[in-house]
DNA sequence: GAACCGATTTAAGGCTCTTGTAAGGTTCTC
DNA sequence: GAGAACCTTACAAGAGCCTTAAATCGGTTC
C-alpha cells in the first residue's frame, strides 16, 4: 500500500557528482524511477516528458535560478518540490516556501535525512485519505471498489468501465457535496470537455445500473436539477 | 475559501517567552484557536481535550523529550507535527522525521518561516476536497447546507432549487450585511438581470418556505425596505 | 486485414419539476 | 389616504434531465 518508491524522482543540480551521489542513494534506498537534469532547460524537458512525481530542485544553476524555475514548472504541473541550496540564506528559504515549495535542505546535508524528507513528502501528497484505502466503499448491500474498479454484490462481481470508474471516482472525491456536470466532464474528458453534457448523463445511467437498488429511482447517485450530481455515502468503511 | 487559519493550533514548548512568541505571531497571522504546553503531561491533556489540527513540539521539555511525547500523541491521534529543536543535530532531525514528524525547523528560526511551513502542513494535509465544508451552518432548529444543497430539518431534508441555492449562497457571502436586489439579481441572472425583481421576490418566498420557521414572519432572512435582503446567521458550525 | 466485441458517443423522443409571469393583496412611508 | 415597495398565489411553458437504441470507435483475435 506504500508505494512511495514506486514514485519519478528528478534531481536537478548543476555539479554531476551530486547528482551522482543523490540518485545513487535513491536507487539504493529502493527507488527505480530516478531522473536527473544539469539545468533548468533540461529540467523543464524532463517535467514535461517523464512527468516524475517529485522534484529536488538545486537553488543554483547555470541557465537560472530554482525560484524561477520552480515558477516556470508551476504553469503546468503541481508536483511537489524540495529545494537544496548552498547558502542558507533565510531569505531563500522563505522565498522557496513561498512559491510553494514542499521542503528546503541546506547543503551539506545527510543523504539519509535527505531520503526522509522526501518520502515524507511524497508519503503526505500521494497517499490523502481519498486515494489511498478509503476508496473501497459501501453502499447499502454493495461494496464499490476504486481501486480495482469493481462493484461487488454479493457473490457477483461488476467490473467499471474508464469512464463510469472516474466518474465515481470524481464524486467519491465530493461525496455529499455536489459536483456540477461541468466538473464530471472535466475530471472525464479534460479540460476540453465541452459538449459532452449528453453524454455524461448516460454514463451517469450506466454506473446508476451498477451502484443503485433500482437505476431508474437512485438513492446514492442523486440529480440536483440545475446544479449537478451528488454521491451519498452514509458511512466510512 | 483558504480555512487553513481556522485550525486549532498547539503549541508545546518549556520556555514561557517563546510559547507567547508564537502564539503572539500566530493570532497576528489571524490564526484565533492558539493553545499552549509547557510540558508533556499537559500537552497529552491538551490534544485529548481541544483536539487541535496541528501540533508544534519542542524537542526539548521539562518531563521527557517531543519524540516520546510525539509518540504518545500517535496512540490516539495522527494530527500532524511541527518540530522545534534548539540543537541542530542531525540524529534528532532524523529521529524526528522518521517518527512521522511533518516538518523539523532549528532555533533560532524567523517566525515568518514557522507560519510559512506550518500553513504549508495544514494545506497538504487538510485541503482534500472532502474534509473541508465550507458552507454548511445552521439556522435554528434548521442545517443549511450549501454543499449539497439541501435544508436539513430534524429527519427530512428539502432540496434547494438551482435559484434558491444561488440566492442562499450570495445572502450567506455577504451574512449580516445587506444584499441589494441588483446584487442578487446578478448572482442569479448573470449581468443582464434587469427586469427580474418581481421574480427574485418570488423566489426568495421560496427560499423562506424552507428556511424559516414561519415563512410570512421571518426572522433569518429579513427585509430591508428600499435597500435589500439580509441574513442573520448567529453562529458557525 | 477482417471479423468481432465491448466501450463510448450520438441522437431523438419523453417526462418532470423548476421557473417566470401576472394578478391581486398587504404593509410601509410620506 | 395614496402611492410605493413588497408579498403571495397559481399556473403554463419549457429547460433540464432521462431513457433507449443505434452508430461509431478502439482494441483483440484468428
Amino acid at each position: 500500500m506504500d508505494h512511495v518508491k514506486d514514485k519519478k524522482v528528478l534531481i536537478v543540480d548543476d555539479e554531476p557528482e551530486i547528482r551522482l551521489m543523490i540518485e545513487r542513494f535513491l536507487r539504493k534506498e529502493g527507488f527505480f524511477r530516478v531522473y536527473t537534469a544539469g539545468d533548468c532547460v533540461s529540467a523543464l524537458a524532463n517535467c514535461r516528458r517523464d512527468k516524475p512525481d517529485i522534484a529536488i530542485l538545486d537553488v543554483m544553476l547555470p541557465d537560472g535560478d530554482g525560484f524561477s524555475l520552480l515558477s516556470s514548472i508551476r504553469q503546468f504541473s503541481d508536483i511537489p518540490v524540495l529545494f537544496l541550496s548552498a547558502c542558507g540564506e533565510d531569505e531563500d528559504r522563505l522565498l522557496g516556501l513561498g512559491l510553494g515549495a514542499d521542503d528546503y535542505i541546506v547543503k551539506p546535508f545527510l543523504p539519509r535525512e535527505l531520503v526522509l524528507r522526501l518520502m515524507a513528502i511524497l508519503r503526505r501528497v500521494y497517499s490523502s485519505p481519498v486515494t489511498d484505502h478509503l476508496t473501497v466503499f459501501r453502499l447499502g448491500e454493495k461494496t464499490i471498489d476504486l481501486d480495482s474498479a469493481i462493484v461487488r454484490n454479493k457473490q457477483e462481481e461488476l467490473p467499471l468501465t474508464a469512464k463510469e470508474h472516474a466518474i465515481l471516482v470524481k464524486l467519491y472525491e465530493n461525496r455529499g457535496r455536489i459536483v456540477t456536470s461541468d466538473a464530471l466532464c472535466q475530471a472525464v474528458w479534460g479540460d476540453d470537455s465541452f459538449g459532452y453534457e449528453n453524454t455524461l448523463m448516460v454514463h451517469i445511467r450506466r454506473v446508476r445500473e451498477k451502484i443503485e437498488p433500482v437505476p431508474s429511482n437512485p438513492v446514492y447517485l442523486h440529480t440536483v436539477r440545475g446544479l449537478g450530481y451528488k454521491l451519498l455515502v452514509t458511512e466510512k468503511q
